[in-house]
DNA sequence: AAAATATGTTAAACTAGATTAACATTTATT
DNA sequence: AATAAATGTTAATCTAGTTTAACATATTTT
């Protein structure tokens, strides 16, 4: 493994999922990963806990090591809008609250014991000036996270309850068997017992 | 107007929207000024003219200086859905297509005659890495836009089609004007029969 | 000015999905 | 093992928004 021959120890190895991430879309000198790793840090959070909470100024953007959050809105009638989930190899954060350092708009909690690497807003803005190639690689990846927004609206509007269902389970069956039905149904933007409706109706038919 | 000192003429003058509108995020040297414009092209098209079409490759990404262009997807059964629409200060273009270079999902229309910017995929590559600060100027504004589209995900979801409809007045009174109503019932995600019916109600109530 | 095209309205019948409420099943806690 | 808490199901009733279809009004084009 490449991280004993770099330096021993475990110091590098906990970082070693994100560094991978980053050199799949730029590729970093053995240098400038030491200077990223001064950067960040790792941070393990239990089912249930809070990585944000709305109202509170997102201070940190995340990259899931192992676990799964959602991130959700809690509206004035207090009910729960699921916005995303993320696992292994996803970002999370508020970015409208992390990029203005406004108060956030949505709650990050965990659905499993999570581990993930965070960079706090001044460490990015600072390793990004130091390395460009980072400013480069944030900037693919929220091009991509955009390009996916987008069409998730299109999709909102062109297909039906049953539809989305049946996209969101073959693009992402892993999420499937991890998340509450109940909360897969919020983020489609139906209620759980729609869903249930819908599954139902999809056995039935074969 | 500072661009007649510099050099005289036309040239800066009509790519200076664009200068301005970088310069509010980033600042510019002259230098990088001047090496911007001998990237980018000036283009005029006339209402109804197509700046992309679903299936072409979107070569390229459009500055607005003066119209208005939608964007729109059609389904399999013809009709046409309304993404979103674009008026001066305001960019362009399929992101999906443009950064991976494959056909485009959605057709991009002028709904006035409309002036615009434009970078192609290859200059705008080379220009962010010849002027690092341009390539930290798309990493902002894609931030942006990527939380201006999740906060469309969950109006779209937490909201009812009349306080979509008001909340989209207020925001973009213009356009309101400019655009025809059957085309912002599509944006909205509506029909235009459903939209006209809650702009009577409105009437009623007061 | 007339005809054609694009845009907007109204109303009746319909449907996808919400609401309510009771119950069933699984998982965690004592 | 028993209880509590979380998750999932079913079915009846309801409603926001769609569909269809006919008509009305602007705006272009000839």
């Amino acid at each position: 493994m490449r991280f004993i021959t770099i330096e021993p120890g475990i110091f590098m190895q906990k970082f070693q999922p994100l560094i991978d991430y980053i050199n799949r879309i730029v590729s970093l000198t053995e240098e400038e990963e030491k200077l990223l790793v001064s950067h960040i840090s790792y941070r393990k959070l239990r089912k249930g806990q809070y990585f944000l909470q709305q109202g509170d100024i997102c201070k940190f953007s995340g990259f899931i090591v192992s676990g799964c959050t959602k991130t959700f809105y809690v509206d004035d009638e207090g009910q729960e809008h699921v916005i995303m989930f993320a696992v292994e190899d996803w970002w999370t954060s508020d970015m409208g609250s992390y990029i203005a350092q406004k108060p956030a708009d949505y709650n990050v909690q965990c659905l499993e014991n999570t581990e993930l690497i965070q960079f706090s807003y001044e460490e990015q803005d600072l390793i990004m000036r130091e390395i460009p190639k980072l400013e480069r690689f944030f900037r693919i990846i929220v091009e991509k996270a955009f390009v996916a927004s987008q069409k998730r609206i299109v999709r909102n509007f062109s297909m039906s309850a049953k539809d989305r269902y049946l996209y969101f389970s073959s693009q992402y069956p892993q999420m499937e068997q991890r998340i509450p039905q109940y909360m897969i149904a919020s983020y489609l933007g139906i209620t759980k017992e729609f869903l249930s409706k819908i599954k139902r109706q999809l056995l039935l038919d074969q």
